[in-house]
DNA sequence: TCTCCAAGTGAAAGATTCTTCCATGTCCGG
DNA sequence: CCGGACATGGAAGAATCTTTCACTTGGAGA
């Protein structure tokens, strides 16, 4: 059923990483079977929910996202309500790529994309310190991006 | 750069954001254009580098990488043979998903992927607190994965 | 061992799509 | 008004998709 995949699967789920437009011809050539096995092979990795999406990565830099800030934050009360009022008002924020709720010294990460500082700055003022429960932020400016959305290894 | 993309560009990196397979019939069809036409533009997207890649979103509760972990990371001394060398050795890890520079009380921050706690632990001890000019690690367990890995608005 | 059944496989073929070529249309600067 | 650079869609051969079907394989049970 959804359990097992064997090499074939999973080489084909590489290669679906590396390149999702890959045609089904190609990807049977890849994995030396035939192109009818690899599209029924392929069609149940979709169907089993092995392959959650197919993503354009968009360049940040190219459409005004150059700038990546990781958010630390705390908020007034560790309740139920409190979290999940948090967590509601955060999924309209489209700006958003990661929000996880964590242990330790904050309640929640969150990693952001804007254009640039001056950007960041106004959606702090008035979005983040804005939303539901929040006591205080610890902003960290990524100076560097060293390695981004590294694909999957499995 | 950017003010070079008209409004059918838009949708079309739109469109292959939320679904990388689309074939070039559908998007010309949803974008009301001819495929020669919606195969030109499409073909100068990538090859502009609007489209750093597509990606299959290999699901990671199936493939045993359910747990993620943030880490925080502290190095020795805050110089660039430090950085570098640092930086060099996390290229290698192949379980680390981002891993950026920031200004604030740390230096690093890594988002990892894992298969449980005991995996982590494994790897904290043999692999992370071993990287090159590591002064200290704090680890951040993510209990909810709220947000992961959103599309980019544009 | 033999039989049967379920699951997987590849060849084949019609339908669909890709990709290129080309004539036409549009927008500006001269 | 003209001319050139560029974008557009129709058309058509090439390639691909997707389904059907007959065959092979592997394992369970008699």
């Amino acid at each position: 059923m959804s359990g097992r995949l064997d090499r074939i699967d999973l080489k084909i789920l590489r290669l679906l990483q590396n390149n999702g437009r890959l045609s089904n011809a190609e990807l049977a050539a890849s994995v030396a079977i035939s192109p009818a096995t690899c599209h029924r092979r392929t069609q149940r990795l979709f169907e089993d929910g092995f392959i959650a999406a197919v993503r354009a990565m968009v360049a940040p830099k190219k459409v005004a996202k150059g700038t990546l800030v990781m958010v630390g934050v705390v908020l007034d009360r560790s309740t139920p309500e409190s979290f999940a009022t948090f967590e509601q008002a955060i999924a309209k924020l489209k700006f958003v790529l990661d929000c996880h709720l964590v242990a330790g010294d904050f309640d929640y990460f969150l990693k952001i994309r804007v254009g640039d500082m001056e950007d960041f700055n106004r959606i702090h003022g008035e979005q983040l310190i804005a939303l539901p429960g929040v006591r205080q932020t610890r902003t960290f400016f990524v100076m560097k991006e060293v390695v981004d959305n590294a694909p999957l290894e499995f």
